[in-house]
DNA sequence: TACTCTAAAGAACATATGTTCTACAATTTT
DNA sequence: AAAATTGTAGAACATATGTTCTTTAGAGTA
């Protein structure tokens, strides 16, 4: 189905141009090549269509990209806001936190990622994520197979969900976090159970929870 | 959201050029030449870059135009659609389920909505959200201000995490539902809690839970 | 009319890009 | 070990494709 919208300012040639650009795209999953659009417009000339899409580009209806076959790009105005998130490891109770380096942190090599709508984690730089392994973060209500959205931080404000690695423990967990004279409070999201008070010598800050997201069936 | 898949039966090289292809095709809007590929990826030749993509198209995870400049296609099982799931109200144990209706059912109507790409809700029809109020859905795993996704179903099969409704009781709640000898067993995600024994003519289900997204901070 | 500006034709050009071939290395199978 | 299969390298080739140039036609304007 191809959706034809209205576009001020443009000619009918034009007009026909872009609606083929993106109907060629929907369709085929790439874009148009210049002498696509000639024969899929009834065009005369190569140079008739760049000469369009020149006016189109100039307009901000699509991007090309020079020298570049099929280098065509809409400025979709119903765009997706889609991110890419690396999925760099898991979290388990009695691992490690896997911390995001060059390596891991670019999503093209990254074997492993979740798309999620860019609301979720609107603005923010440095999100990775983890999936979690076992049912030692029941008390964070994060259960095995979950995935945990984190945020590379340095500083954690009180009150924000935590990834925080216990050294002596060696142990991984997900907490409210708290600094109180001299000492981490450490607060299940699960109010009604006990707070956990550490040595901050202790305390390692992994990254800011962001987001939970769980799947089932 | 989409989740991406470890791929079974391909080489490291061929994953990453299948994801490598995602990104580039997400980011760019047109899908990488043979040559994007090959520095991509870091290949040592556009051969080699050509021999994994004939493998890769062999095994139906994408498709080539022959004779097309970046005529790369992902195959669907890669494509990423999103979806608006109208969130219909909000649960909370004192509070009957809203079921889901011609009215709030139209996603350009529903005020309150939320966008998630289609393979978290892949092939279901019938989804909506729930916005869930107050924390006694803790033993499910589940927090206060956590959008719950659900299915409207008829049937519930043995061991998925269904919304009902105890009639008696006039209590919402999430559990695992499993029908046994005459009686209705709702389990809490939190396997060490105790079950519930219902009788049927109590419960009414009221859908399955599809997916449960937690936003923090 | 003459001038300017826009739009179109068609051809020619440069190169970006898919394809293929041969040789060879690495790995697995016999 | 020998053979077969699988994967890699590099180059060469054919062509798909973006770019540019010149010429021409029409439309509006002074």
């Amino acid at each position: 189905m191809t959706i034809k919208v209205k576009y001020k300012g443009i000619s009918p040639k034009q007009q026909k141009i872009i609606n083929y650009v993106r109907a060629f795209w929907l369709e085929r999953g790439y874009p148009p090549s210049i002498r696509d659009i000639v024969s899929g417009c009834s065009l005369s000339s190569t140079s008739v269509a760049d000469y369009n899409l020149k006016i189109l580009e100039k307009m901000g209806y699509l991007h090309r990209h020079r020298e570049v076959s099929r280098g065509i790009e809409l400025t979709d105005r119903n765009a997706v806001h889609k991110r890419n998130i690396p999925i760099i490891g898991t979290i388990a109770a009695g691992e490690p936190i896997p911390v995001p380096n060059d390596d891991n942190w670019d999503v093209t090599a990254s074997s492993d990622t979740i798309e999620v709508t860019e609301d979720l984690v609107r603005n923010k730089d440095g999100i990775y994520g983890l999936r979690v392994k076992g049912s030692s973060m029941m008390d964070a209500l994060i259960n095995d197979g979950d995935i945990v959205l984190l945020q590379n931080v340095k500083q954690i404000e009180n009150g924000e969900m935590a990834a925080v690695w216990l050294k002596s423990e060696m142990e991984a967990t997900l907490k409210k976090f708290y600094t109180e004279a001299g000492e981490v409070r450490l607060q299940p999201a699960n109010n009604q159970m006990k707070p956990l008070f550490i040595d901050p010598a202790n305390v390692e800050v992994q990254g800011k929870v962001v987001a939970v997201i769980r799947r089932l069936s």
